[in-house]
DNA sequence: CCACCGGCTAAGCGCTTGCTTACTATGGCC
DNA sequence: GGCCATAGTAAGCAAGCGCTTAGCCGGTGG
C-alpha cells in the first residue's frame, strides 16, 4: 500500500524513482508490443528489478494501463481545453487546437499508442471512465467546429463527420510518425494547414445581405 | 453467427466450411479482443469445434493472422490501384481512392482493425511481407497526389505528408465507425469531400500565363 | 465387407502467466 | 542498541496458454 497518494495521475510521486520507473517501462513495453504480450516480468526486468517488485508499487498490470490511460487522456483533454479557451474565435482556436495535438502525439508516439489503441484491457469500470474523457475531447472538438460554422467562418456540410476526422488525423500520427524523418512541428504546421482547407468557408464574405450558398461549389474535372 | 464470410480474399479453398468458418471467427476475436488476447480455445469454440480442430486447417494462430492480414492488405492495395488505373486525371482518381478506401473500411471495419492494429504480432518474415504491401499503398497514394501538384490540379506543400495524412484519415475510420449509426456511404461521400479541399488548387486557372501564386494565401481571421 | 482416409476430438504436455507468500536488507527514530 | 516501517527479493502456486498425440467416426472405393 505504501504511499496511497490517491494518485493524481502518474508519477508525480514521492520517490521519483522506482514507481516512476516502472511507470515509463510498462509505456514502452504495452506501446512495443501491446498490453497483452507483455508479462509483468518484462516491465519489472525493465525497470532494473525483480518481477514481485512491481507489486509493491502497482496494484496489478491492469492499473499500470489505467493509470497511463488517465494521465495521457486528462493531457489530451486539458490542452484541447485549453485550445478553446484560449480565444480569439474558432478559427485560430482550431488552428492551435490542431497544432498543439499534433505536436503532442508526434512528441509522445510512444504514450499516445497506449492510449489509443490498448483501451480494450481496461476493466469495464476503467474503460467507462476513460470513454467519458474520450468523449469529453469529441464534444469539445464538435463544438468548437459547431460555431465556426454558425459563426459562418467554417464551412462543412457535417461537422460532427468533421471532427471525427479532425481527431482521426491527429490521433493517427501516433501509429506512423517514429518511422518518419520529420520534425513534430513540421507535421503540426502541416496539419493545421490541411484541416484549415478542410474547413475553411468559402468566401471571406464581401457580401452578405443575399443568402451565401450551402458551401459544396467546389468545381472538379 | 455460423458462417459470416463476407470476405473475398481469404477462404478460396475447397470446402467453405470449416476452414472459413474458423477464419471468420478469428477475424471476430483478434478484432475484439487483440491477437494475444485471444487464445485459440476462442477462436474454435466460436467456429463451432474442439480447440484442436484449428490445427487440422491451420497451422498455428499466428498464420490466421497472417492470412487475414494479407487477405485485407491485398484488398486495399487492389482497391487502391484500380482507382489510380481508371484514368480521368489527379483529381478524379483521388476522388474515387478516397471514397472507396473510406467505404472499404467503413464497410469492413473488424477486418480493418485487426489488418491495421496487429500488426506487432506478426512474426519478423511475415511482417516484412505486409510492411512491403503497405509500402505499395503509401506509394501510389504518394505518387497520385505529387502528380496532382505537378499538374496544377492540386496544391499542398508537402505532397508525402498529405498522403500520410489521406491514408490516417482512411484507416482511423476502421477505429470508430461502428460505434457511430453513419451509412458508410455518407461517411465516404464526405471524406471525399474533406479532402479534395485539402488539396484543392488555390483556383480553377482562368490565366496561366502568369504564375500562379505559389498555394497558401488562405485569409483566415 | 473391409481397408482406408480425412475431419474431428479427448486428453494432455510442457511452459508461461499474473500474482502471492514468506522472507531479508536497510535506514531513520526513540 | 532496539524497533519498526519500507523497499525489495526468491520461490512458487494455480490457472491458462499454444500446440501435439492418439484414436474415433462416418463415408467411399474395391
Amino acid at each position: 500500500m505504501a504511499v496511497m497518494v490517491a494518485d493524481v495521475n502518474a508519477p508525480p510521486d514521492v520517490p521519483p524513482d522506482a514507481r516512476a520507473r516502472l511507470y515509463a517501462a510498462a509505456v514502452q513495453a504495452f506501446a512495443a508490443q501491446g498490453f497483452h504480450a507483455t508479462t509483468t516480468r518484462d516491465i519489472a526486468g525493465a525497470a532494473g528489478m525483480s518481477p514481485a517488485a512491481l507489486y509493491v508499487h502497482h496494484r496489478s498490470k491492469e492499473e499500470l494501463l489505467h493509470l497511463i490511460a488517465l494521465g495521457g487522456h486528462r493531457r489530451t483533454l486539458a490542452l484541447c481545453q485549453e485550445a478553446v479557451g484560449a480565444g480569439g474565435g474558432p478559427v485560430r482556436a482550431l488552428d492551435r487546437l490542431v497544432g498543439d495535438f499534433v505536436r503532442h502525439h508526434a512528441d509522445n508516439p510512444t504514450t499516445a499508442r497506449v492510449v489509443n489503441y490498448e483501451l480494450a484491457a481496461l476493466t469495464p469500470q476503467h474503460r467507462v471512465e476513460i470513454e467519458a474523457l474520450r468523449s469529453a475531447i469529441q464534444t469539445l472538438v464538435r463544438d468548437l467546429i459547431g460555431d465556426g460554422v454558425e459563426a459562418g467562418v467554417f464551412a462543412t456540410p457535417d461537422p460532427m463527420m468533421t471532427a471525427a476526422a479532425v481527431l482521426s488525423l491527429g490521433i493517427d500520427v501516433a501509429r506512423w510518425y517514429d518511422e518518419t524523418g520529420w520534425s513534430a512541428d513540421a507535421v503540426a504546421e502541416h496539419y493545421v494547414g490541411l484541416v484549415g482547407r478542410m474547413v475553411a468557408a468559402p468566401a471571406p464574405a464581401p457580401d452578405l445581405t443575399t443568402a451565401p450558398p450551402p458551401a459544396e461549389e467546389r468545381d472538379r474535372a
